[in-house]
RNA sequence: GGGGCUGUAGCUCAGUUGGCAGAGCGCUAGAAUCGCACUCUAGAGGCCAGGGGUUCGACUCCCCUCAGCUCCA
């Protein structure tokens, strides 16, 4: 049997008992911020046995995908190393949500491994937790031999999801995997090495843990199984590893011809492979996924996966090319069918994989060579390893790299201690690294409004229209009390209104919260803001105007029509940016966060570069494209399953109601939204993006404005460029040209204007150097010069340094009502003569202080009426220093 | 989210407790050659990422911003 064909008899076999075939979720945990990836087959009905959520059915049957590393269950050192530990597995598992309990599970399970695989029971053992009778009895009952039920305590027995919360005894199916049937003991179930494996686990969620560590009974008790597809299809298939199964197989005889070496299981290169393998299919489902190899998190985890399979490939199996997306790519081809979205990505994952493989490329050729100047720093001595740890941390290179590395030069290295000694550096250079562990703190709802919301829920009408000429007043909040009557008061705000019905959409899902007025006979008030501090109720922020507010009070509520346009415009305009940056970026691209005000709309997304100017201006084109087609903007109420099923796209970490909204711009853009849109994508006028910037590493963040916003800033910037026209008397495809043109010349100008400067200088000062004074057989030379600037005054120094030969020359002028003071010292003098020393008694004089090499030495002083007295001291100085 | 590192010529990078901004490759021109490669000579090319501060003086020291690399949760 082929291990499609398990997968795919595991699944028919509980669909014909009643079991709904659920689709794996993504590896990108859908509602678990706490999961690095999605690790078992449970994750997506978590909230579902918490009771949180509610199914259309009890009974479920899934093969999900599950990658493991990072995080709690890290697998990622082993893979390779032996025939069991994946990154990446497929998870069979079949679920009772309070339907069915221990009974059927075990018949089933029974059923499925004994009658439809046909497993032989003289190879099969089970294992029950050591107070759980009713599951050795039932399996008794179903024909498992006594002696073959074994008791295990809470470490291999007992499942709990976290330290509270629902838990229970669970029973598992050992597999004795020997050549000699004779040889099985018990002592190997759930001991070392893995002869006899462990092929599924069947968890009876039963009681629930508070967190005093009480356990009590829940009322209906759940089921929870898993069985690694590729485990089954080792036992199912005869072979020893999972490795030689055809859902692995098959990739390293690929890996083999690539780098034209056979598969041998016992050497490195074999190991070097099964990472190869195993890591090619995590990456290529990860990324198919929407994860990107990044640097914080789970884009970090995939980024080690997949850095760790191109060293092997790289280094070890001495490909030379970029490879590693080849491999990926014929992992997409084998599983393409069980799962097509590695179909749909193919592209991305390709381009995404030979980035990161050049990245890491050049990471390498960075680092060698501080390898190599780290070695022949310490000649033939072993390296610090607080040095060596340093390349790993900072620069990126591979332990294992830095290891072999050192190998190669000679030193002698015991594999376990470098490893110890590797850490014991790591941890000491990362000391200083005490991670601020600051708990999410969740917004606590004020009991206020949870009261409310029992009691209420608001109708919201602001989709027809943004005025309701009546309705009523539910209840008033001042100061988290609630009161029957709201008036004015000098507060910035009086209250809060809770209407029985509301125009006033309450902000969420990034679209800013409605602002008016309400109005009865008596009384007005303003609607500052709206917000929904509980779902299902709308509380309107009010300042009463005139009269007073009275709970039952029938009333109009008017939205401010015009802000709440320009919001909707901003909301569509969202959805077409959205869009189209999938389509110009990638399907990688995920919203991550939203604002959509009057004025302006920002939008936050994964990415992993910075937008370059084509790829604005093509966004632009695709947006403004479909503003122009005018496309009516479609807006339905329908079932989660099916609008999801419709491919609308939804946001992960977001919680949505069995019934949703989507909101479509045919062929364009499809999405769960229950925001407020315009009828057709015409009314949007115009989007220009304002600006592109970096919120996180991987997030970007897209701020644009579009209609009478957009339009304004075009004639902002019409008017500059008629301006700048005017200036350079040409058309505005000339002006940067011109500009170019004038920077040139000017830079050129000021250069000649150095020149001539310099010119100028050297001409006046070389009429007095038949003033310079001989002492000691050395001319030296003190002058005041005019209009240089610093290095002006260095030239001059040089160019008369120069014509005097064997000389001192001293240069002072006058800087922005500072003095500056040059000397330099005819390097044959340097022996004798220091200008920094000389160029300091001067700067005192001057008030200022200064400094320099021995022949050349600058300085600056406030005193510039002492100028002249410094430049006359300059002979004593060297006078006193020739003679000293 | 926290730590380490980097940003200098078109590219790869030097730049020594703050004092003249450099090399190799590439580019342009010339020499040599029947021509090309090679070789030799000369030249062009820099807001030293951006902003602020300290200083007489900042590529260099300090702070902020932006961009990139890297390790860890």
């Amino acid at each position: 049997m082929t291990g499609h064909e398990i997968r795919q008899k595991f699944l028919e076999f509980f669909a014909t008992n009643q079991h709904r075939i659920v689709k794996s979720s993504p590896l990108l945990p859908t509602n678990d911020p706490t999961l690095l990836f999605a690790n078992a087959g449970m994750n997506q009905f978590k909230d579902t046995f918490l009771g949180l959520e509610k199914r259309d059915y009890s009974r479920a049957v899934t093969s999900q995908k599950c990658i493991r590393a990072g995080g709690k269950h890290n697998d990622l050192e082993e893979v390779g190393k032996t025939a069991r530990h994946h990154t990446f597995f497929e998870m069979l598992g079949n679920f009772s949500f309070g339907d069915y309990f221990k009974e059927e599970a075990i018949v089933f399970a029974w059923d499925l491994l004994l009658k439809e695989f046909q497993l032989p029971l003289n190879r099969l053992w089970f294992s029950v937790y050591k107070d759980d009778d009713e599951a050795l009895e039932l399996w008794k009952k179903v024909g498992a031999p006594a002696d073959r039920i074994l008791k295990f305590g809470e470490k291999d027995n007992f499942w709990q999801m976290g330290n509270t919360g629902p838990c229970g005894p669970c029973s598992e199916i050992h597999y004795y995997m020997g050549e000699d049937l004779s040889k099985q003991r018990a002592e190997m179930v759930n001991g070392a090495g893995d002869t006899v494996m462990e092929i599924w686990n069947l968890v009876f969620m039963q009681f629930n843990r508070d967190e005093h560590g009480t356990l009590t009974p829940l009322p209906k008790p759940s089921v929870d199984t898993g069985m690694g597809l590729e485990r089954i299809s080792a036992v199912l298939q005869g072979v020893k590893s999972n490795y030689d199964t055809d859902l692995i197989r098959p990739i390293l005889q690929f890996i083999s011809e690539l780098c034209s070496r056979e598969y041998d299981p016992d050497t490195q290169e074999g190991m070097s492979m099964r990472v190869l393998a195993d890591h090619a299919r995590a990456t290529a489902f990860a990324i198919a996924d929407g994860i990107l190899p990044g640097t914080n998190e789970r884009n970090y985890v995939l980024r080690k996966i997949m850095r760790r399979a191109i060293y092997h490939g790289s280094h070890k199996l001495g490909i030379s090319e970029l490879f590693f997306h080849k491999i990926t790519d014929f992992v997409t081809h084998m599983m393409g069918g069980a799962y097509p979205e590695l179909l749909t990505a193919r592209n991305l994952t390709s381009q995404v994989i030979q980035g990161e493989e050049r990245r890491f490329r050049n990471t390498l050729r960075v680092c060698l060579p501080k390898f190599h100047d780290l070695v022949e720093r310490h000649a033939s001595q072993m390296p610090p390893y607080s040095e060596l740890v340093r390349l790993y941390d900072t620069f990126g290179m591979p332990s294992d790299l830095i290891k072999v590395m050192l190998e190669q030069q000679g030193h002698q290295l015991d594999p376990v201690s470098f490893d110890q000694s590797f850490s014991a550096a790591l941890e000491e250079l990362q000391k200083t690294t005490q991670p601020v562990c600051a708990a999410p703190t969740q917004a606590k709802v004020k009991p206020i409004y949870q009261e409310l919301a029992e009691q209420t829920k608001t109708n919201f009408t602001g989709y027809q229209g943004t005025e309701l000429l009546e309705t009523k007043i539910v209840a008033l909040i001042s100061k988290d009390e609630k009161v029957s009557e709201l008036n004015a008061s000098e507060n910035e705000f009086d209250g809060e209104v809770i209407l029985e019905s509301t125009p006033f959409y309450a902000e969420s899902g990034g679209q800013i919260g409605d602002t008016g007025i309400l109005e009865s006979q008596s009384a007005l008030a303003k609607v500052l803001d709206t917000y929904s501090p509980v779902s299902g109720l709308s509380v309107h922020k009010v300042k009463v105007e005139k009269g007073s507010l009275k709970v039952g009070d029938k009333l109009a509520a008017l939205v401010d029509t015009e802000r709440r346009r320009r919001i909707m415009l901003n909301h569509t305009a969202t959805h077409l940016l959205h869009a189209a940056l999938r389509e110009v970026l990638g399907l990688h691209v995920k919203q991550a966060g939203s604002l959509v005000a009057p004025d302006r709309l920002r939008f936050d997304f994964t990415h992993y570069a910075a937008l370059t100017d084509t790829e604005i201006n093509e966004l632009e084109r695709l947006v403004n494209e479909q503003i122009q087609r005018n496309s009516d903007v479609s807006k339905q109420e329908m079932g989660l399953e099916k609008a999801l099923s419709s491919g609308a796209m939804a946001l992960f970490g977001e919680k949505y109601s069995s019934q949703v909204r989507v909101v479509s711009v045919p062929g364009f853009s499809t999405e769960l939204c229950g925001g407020t849109h315009v009828s057709a994508t015409g009314d949007i006028g115009l989007l220009k993006i304002i600006s592109d910037s970096s919120v996180a590493a991987g997030i970007r963040r897209i701020e644009a404005i579009t209609g009478p916003g957009a339009i304004e800033r075009y004639q902002q910037a019409y008017d500059i460029l008629d301006g700048l026209a005017v200036n350079f008397k040409s058309g505005w495809q000339d002006i940067p040209s011109q500009i170019e043109r004038l920077q040139t010349s000017l830079k050129l100008a000021l250069s000649q204007v150095d020149t001539l400067k310099l010119k100028l200088a050297t001409q006046s000062v070389t009429n007095v150097l038949e003033q310079a004074k001989t002492i000691n057989n050395v001319k030296i030379l003190a002058q005041k010069v005019e209009d240089l600037d610093r290095s002006g005054m260095r030239q001059l120094a040089d160019n008369l340094g120069q014509k005097l030969g064997s000389s001192v020359v001293v240069l002072g002028m006058t800087e922005e009502d500072k003095a500056a003071l040059l000397v330099r010292v005819s390097s044959d003098l340097t022996k004798k003569l220091n200008a920094g020393k000389i160029i300091k008694e001067l700067a005192e004089i001057v008030g200022g202080k200064g400094g320099g090499r021995p022949d050349l030495a600058e300085a600056g002083g406030r005193d510039v009426a002492k100028l002249d007295d410094a430049l006359g001291a300059s002979y004593q100085s060297v006078e006193k220093m020739l003679t000293s």
